[in-house]
DNA sequence: CGGGACATGTAACACGTTACATGATTAG
DNA sequence: CTAATCATGTAACGTGTTACATGTCCCG
């Protein structure tokens, strides 16, 4: 049982979330990767090249969170079709509820959450804002007590920095609402 | 000729920088992994386990920037020892003068440049921050710009988020000296 | 008839984490 | 005697980038 790591970006609940935009709840892969391209929303955040692209959603089907079925085509290459299921929207729901645990993780994951719970949520937006400013509050005051007790120089610049860092997230949070 | 992957974490100018510090500038394996533990400076900023600070090694060995000489030793591991060559300090040298390029680099690099900065080279710190204040009040114009362009509300969003970041690292910039 | 969009991938490489292998010496 | 420390790594896995392979269709 090795722990698994936390992915850097959130590419795959953002492809949950995309297929939940989708009336019919199903796109095939190229209709997802032009979602991560140059003057898309999502695209401003992080990219996600095609070959990650198909490797999340076949981890996003062994999972159980979609659905995938072969469209056969006469003389054409067949397509795959990746339906949300019911687990994947369950699990897309709790994954826009909650909030993010580290300052870092404001600039890609927070703002992807943020994205999708406009639009597929909007009325628990002021919750996740509410509940994410709480996190940073306690990351914080968690800071300045470390400032207080740290002597060596180079150590309080490092606290300064992030405790700086994280007051101005919980500054555009504010600004948010 | 593939284009070389920037590496996430600055580990082999921070070993460089270690082996600079050193009176004989070498240092065994060991010894410099300590430097990275929870106490010490260096692992405020960021870890480094003893499986890639070795390959980290090879590659600087690789690049000619440190000798590596093998210490036989009755009834013992040989021991393996790492020293700064010529062609090490210049690059280390270089670096230390380098601003980084993005706001998100300040949290790791500029840090540890920061750090071998004031050891190593105290006379050029002050230039260093001037330096990187330039680039980083070039971002900030940079986005101001997008900012006053972009129309999506998301968009408008993402941009003030990373203006409010690039600016609080400008703050504590200025704090620095 | 040539190039781009459609459509799904693979291969090679690089970075990073966790766990483990090996084996000696030293401190309690 | 046992655990920590010294000392150098390997193996397995997961994430991510870049480049490429494959083949069709449509537009000019």
């Amino acid at each position: 049982m090795t722990a698994t790591r936390r992915p850097e970006r959130p590419a795959e609940h953002a492809l949950l979330g995309l297929l939940a935009l989708e009336p019919s709840h199903a796109a095939h892969g190229y209709d997802l990767a032009r979602h991560f391209a140059d003057g898309q929303p999502l695209g401003e955040v992080f990219r996600l090249e095609s070959g990650m692209l198909y490797h999340h959603l076949k981890k996003l089907a062994a999972a159980g969170w979609v659905v995938s079925s072969t469209e056969a085509q006469s003389s054409r290459p067949a397509r795959r079709v990746f339906r949300l299921s019911t687990n994947g929207r369950a699990e897309l729901d709790r994954w826009l509820q909650e909030p993010v645990s580290h300052t870092r993780e404001i600039r890609l994951e927070f703002l992807v959450k943020l994205y999708f719970a406009q639009l597929l949520a909007p009325d628990r937006v002021a919750n996740l804002i509410a509940e994410q400013t709480e996190v940073l509050r306690r990351l914080a005051a968690n800071l300045e007590t470390q400032l207080a007790a740290a002597t060596d120089p180079f150590h309080l610049r490092v606290l300064a920095l992030r405790r700086d860092q994280t007051d101005a997230a919980l500054q555009w949070l504010s600004d948010l609402s």
